[in-house]
DNA sequence: CGCTGTTGTCAAAGCGCTTTGGAATGCCGT
DNA sequence: ACGGCATTCCAAAGCGCTTTGACAACAGCG
């Protein structure tokens, strides 16, 4: 059933059906309720790419997921942060789209995505320092909002982003408060912008505190549970194991855990873990009282937010730039406490 | 720049200009280099809605996640699922578009990416029993693939599965091998298929064993941490725990441990603890040694060969069905041993 | 009664591509 | 020199929708 064969059968003209559909003053309530009714009764709806091509826009926001050197990685928070927006999207009538891509074709894709018209809009994830993704898009002109901040842009954009930073202070001042002096920070690959942000805050925690910060307890990996495991593992046996650790996600601080664990150390007494929380949903931070010390901020959320950017800036693209800068909230858990000087030592 | 421009720009005809990019063969070699020549100069690619609409097809293929009465999960195999499949989609030019729906707006869904032509294909995932949504799916002609099977329905469809059953049986099996007669099933819902079959399967090998089936050492529910660490706990903390368990998702069994953990249990000493695996990226079960004695099978492979299937069949929808059971594969970890009779009930 | 405004409708022109059915060109053999 | 046959190209007709500009019909006004 296409509009041509509904206005047939109602016996008027595509354009007054049309109208009729899409909510025009021009066309009496009358005939609306007509029009409105038969479209129901015979499961008419538009072609999508019909309506596309006439309109110029394709009521789509496009997602590219480029897939970098460490190669099959996929981003844990990626399902809850595109539920959050996916429920935004439906809301305003998009669609979303994926497309994934080798990290040396990403400009590419983003210029595909554009020149063949496929999507109104993009969101940009994971970004970079000097991020070569924001100047093309504005080049190119293909709106766009992004997860995230990426240092060193001259150009204006819209953003959402959590204080990082100030998250990464918090959670290392916890534990200098409890006592800890020799503290590890596990983070993510500090060429994405917020793992830099997030080593910042740490750093600055130290410095205030007088702490020294130590190469040698710092690692920086795609965001794992085996990268958690693997680089607190490194740490615990080494000569001056740290009493102490920031970690950048939930998922690490089970490796970390782990890693504790099979050295007989208890976390929360022998060591301390703080950690951040995307308040991932099938990954909650203990239910019922937190498991580790964290700061939490919803990456679901996040996304529902952006989408709500992007949609605006898809809307009016003249406006200027919205950005967002949450804070995040502290929940204190069981997995950090008072430091016992040397506690690991005696253990391995 | 469109087509017509680039075709005025050649001194030579929309068709021609068409035609020596799309690859017929009534275009000289000599036209045809020219013209590619100047559209990639001129960084040509047609616009994707308007090839639609004279082609026919979107070349864009649906996922439509439903989110049911439990509101908020999201699945944590889907990130992983789609980049396998996204690979797949990849390859062949296609994009994959995803739709977030409420459980009661499924049907209406999938028919308006029917109607409005805006996808060929579409995946089904996580299938129940008796899925209304294959008979649906059937009605109005729109090819699809299954992840996973829904037993109970009538007309034939393509899947991929793995042997769940089979490999409940083993994981069973092998806890049994070990002594073990108080064996827990924590299990995802049971309405979905693949929970009705790996229920079966461990049911089977507790049969044949002439173990006890134990009520009150089976839970159903949405596979999160959550879930494994407090089903675990209420069991674990009854009057005859049970000495190990069979877990269906790595997520869920880190919620087991977690149990163990805090009741002062050992996994793999005291309590055994044996898995289903996906195989997810970002929680691997063991960089070297595995952590969990489980069967394993790539989720993410599922997810390239399905799309693989479903392109198949968008090609040519009158081919047979086509099913794929993919057997599991199994890896000892650490965390199953012998059953030490009655350890749990010291603990508490 | 003619004039201006409103209201409800429509025919037709795109949107940018593919594809059908010709048509022009060049080359061959006879 | 001419018909026949490839070869190479093209004009135009869609695909299903939106939107422009025009047109009846009817009201209200002086």
């Amino acid at each position: 059933m296409n509009l041509k064969e509904l206005s047939e059968l109602l016996q008027l003209s595509q354009t007054t059906v049309s109208r009729a559909l899409n909510g025009y003053p021009e066309v009496s309530e009358a005939t609306r309720a007509r029009v409105v009714a038969a479209a129901q009764a015979h499961k008419y709806s538009p072609n999508a790419r019909a309506q596309g091509l006439a309109t110029g826009h394709s009521r789509c926001i496009g997602h590219v997921i480029s897939v970098r050197d460490s190669g099959e990685m996929v981003n844990p928070i990626f399902g809850d942060f595109m539920a959050g927006a996916g429920e935004t999207y439906a809301k305003h009538g998009y669609e979303m789209m994926l497309t994934r891509v080798e990290a040396q074709g990403e400009a590419e894709a983003y210029r595909n995505l554009k020149s063949r018209g496929s999507v109104d809009g993009v969101v940009i994830h994971a970004p970079r320092k000097n991020d070569s993704r924001l100047p093309l898009l504005h080049e190119i002109g293909l709106p766009f909002v992004v997860h995230g901040r990426a240092s060193g842009t001259a150009v204006p954009y819209s953003w959402l982003d959590v204080n990082n930073r100030s998250a990464f202070e918090q959670l290392t001042g916890h534990l200098l408060e409890l006592g800890h002096r020799r503290i590890a920070l596990i983070n993510g690959i500090e060429d994405l912008d917020f793992a830099t942000r997030r080593r910042a805050g740490f750093e600055a925690a130290m410095q205030a505190a007088g702490a020294a910060v130590d190469p040698a307890l710092m690692a920086a990996n795609e965001m794992t549970e085996g990268h958690g495991y693997a680089s607190a593992g490194e740490m615990l046996d080494s000569d001056r194991p740290p009493t102490a650790f920031v970690v950048s996600s939930i998922i690490c601080a089970l490796g970390v855990h782990r890693a504790l664990d099979a050295r007989g150390l208890r976390m929360g007494q022998d060591v301390s873990v703080a950690t951040f929380d995307d308040c991932l949903s099938y990954l909650r931070n203990g239910d019922d009282a937190p498991i580790f010390t964290a700061m939490q901020s919803s990456v679901r959320a996040a996304g529902a937010t952006l989408a709500e950017m992007l949609i605006e800036r898809i809307r009016d693209a003249s406006a200027a730039p919205r950005t967002c800068l949450w804070e995040t909230e502290f929940v204190q858990g069981a997995s950090t406490g008072p430091c016992r000087d040397g506690p690991t030592q005696a253990a391995v």
